[in-house]
DNA sequence: GTTAGCACTCAAACGGTATGAGTGCTAACA
DNA sequence: TGTTAGCACTCATACCGTTTGAGTGCTAAC
């Protein structure tokens, strides 16, 4: 769709205003508020007009008008242009040093937050290639085994496995040996049944033993499928009427707290990441995955990339009427010093 | 203080009344509930007495009377009888198969909330001996040794520690020995500087590596301190009118998510953990660690003993108005499930 | 000590009346 | 033909007085 230039800078202004006061907007307001020089009245034919296209709605009917979802739309496609405010306090906020990924994570998400006053997420990287690096068993005590496994990029992941009896020492370091030439370099869905049968095979009496590695490695996909996902300033949607009423807020808390229709975000960022510059932007009935009581919010979202294909997503919920502009260079801003970061 | 009988009476059915409806009971409500046969206007002179006495008032002038934190209190304290109500189906429902503690814990959190539909949070037990049990250092590539710890209560923590260059196996494997041999069943509390500094002694031109395990090993502890809270069913506070109010609904929702205010819950309950039958119950403002926003809240926990020193907290937030009878069976419930579970 | 009766209070619900923001339409103007 | 002033109309919201009903305290009688 193509607007004509009027149409399209009055649909901005309408918008623009609804952004800051949430209210619906008439035409004496857009009448003066623009540098269009137009009298109420030429604006309200406009208006009329953006009414039929299905960009604007009145609430009832003598209000003012609001945007619809496609009004956003068009708004975040062809109207959006970066104002470029100060987000400037974030650039130096961030990233206290901390050593681990948890915790960075958090606090980014803490920040943005706080930083934009909406809702934020964050999840932890998932590994693509998923190559196991090391693995090694160790006898803690006579009844237990741990297994720990290093994943490419350094994660680690480890397995308290419980035995009948102990090990000898010399069975041990054969095992670790079979398990880290078998494995080593291997990405860990490319496990077949076959390669496993035959290393337990090797495993001999420890056969048991060595099913219970493999698990605990699939595991470690496992957990990468479902990643963990922090979040910051749920409380941020009390700030907005429209999503504060109860059954909304009740229903995005729950969400927020359960994380199920989160991971559902994340997933859908990381597998369509397009978008333009790699922000996706979800408008009310968007929102991927069916998330229930997510019909009155705005996702943005975007993927950042920690090398070594470690990817996971950060993202901002709160209302329709949210400022994307700041947003989007708050989610850029905190991606870009992430990877930044750890790349160092 | 001690009350007459008929007066204890007349103090629990306006309690028990309000818990179940949450609006202010009349003396002619009352009249009718119990078995003393008493005209309201004899209720109502009993009544007067009451507020007298701090235990119950009246939202204004012409309304039913509701309780006091104070007549709270006398009612747990005192009037509170195991009515032994259909938690049945916790019995049953709780703890399919889960091997990790943490799945078990957010489990448990979930089920609590689902079952009395009150928010439920839930700590990782903290380890109060804090031996170390094993660790051991590996080679994972040319500049990364990774340092794998595990506590007593086969708990595990590791630490990835970035090296110039790789250690030959030979050194790595007396390393080992040496800090297994030093530190061995040792209290993480008690390692004293004196001991590292024969550590690092004897490890040589490895001091280095040396510091950084036992960095670590205090890490272990550190984040005990803070140990990790599960939450759920926070969204249940929009059931209750009282907490669903914005301003109320909006601090909890916060805490919730921050964790500070329920981290000094779960230390309160693990220090005093005294309290009839161990359960510990919180009116208003007596919610310990000056919560705010949890002035309206009641806060029941109780401390679970998985054994080996582990210990954690559960607990529920509701309206001062809880079910108490409820909420302390379902928490105790789940407390002896826990801990069979755990032990078995 | 208990109870019936009565006057009184006050929140909440109800209904009618402004108020005002905002619209659509029409007719005049450039 | 596009723009504007003017006017009648709509409708959510606020305001105000009235009614309703639940509940109280007090007093007098049992």
């Amino acid at each position: 769709m193509d607007l004509p230039g009027r149409k399209k800078k009055i649909l901005q202004a309408i918008i623009r205003t609804y952004l800051e006061t949430g209210e619906p907007v008439g035409s004496r307001t857009i009448s003066k508020y623009t540098d269009l020089h137009l009298s109420s009245a030429t604006i309200r034919n406009e208006m009329s007009d953006l009414e039929e296209m299905g960009l604007i709605v009145q609430p009832h009917t003598s209000a003012g008008r609001i945007p619809t979802d496609r009004g956003y739309r068009m708004y975040v496609d062809e109207l959006l242009e970066g104002k470029n405010q100060e987000v400037e306090e974030m650039k130096s906020l961030l990233l206290e040093h901390e050593d681990h990924l948890e915790n960075l994570l958090k606090q980014a998400a803490k920040l943005l937050a706080n930083n934009t006053n909406y809702a934020s997420l964050i999840s932890m990287p998932t590994i693509s290639g998923n190559k196991i690096k090391f693995i090694q068993l160790s006898q803690v005590d006579r009844n237990h085994i741990l297994a720990v496994i290093v994943i490419e990029g350094n994660l680690v992941r480890n397995s308290m496995i419980e035995v009948d009896e102990a090990l000898d020492s010399e069975a041990l370091l054969k095992l670790n040996m079979l398990l880290n030439s078998a494995l080593d370099g291997l990405a860990v869905e490319n496990i077949s049944l076959g390669l496993i049968a035959a290393i337990k095979k090797q495993a001999g009496i420890h056969s048991e033993l060595v099913s219970h590695v493999m698990d605990a490695a699939a595991e470690a996909i496992r957990t990468d499928g479902r990643p963990e996902i922090y979040t910051s300033g749920a409380d941020n949607i009390f700030k907005y009427p429209e999503l504060a009423e109860q059954s909304m807020a009740s229903q995005i808390i729950g969400d927020f707290e359960e994380k199920k229709v989160l991971g559902n975000i994340v997933q859908n960022t990381l597998a369509d990441s397009g978008g333009k510059e790699g922000i996706q932007v979800y408008i009310g009935d968007e929102v991927p995955a069916s998330a229930r009581g997510m019909e009155e919010c705005s996702v943005v979202t975007t993927t950042y990339d920690l090398g070594g294909g470690m990817k996971g997503t950060i993202g901002i919920v709160g209302p329709k009427r949210m400022d994307y502009d700041k947003v989007v260079d708050a989610l850029k801003t905190v991606m870009h010093q992430l990877e930044d970061y750890y790349k160092k």
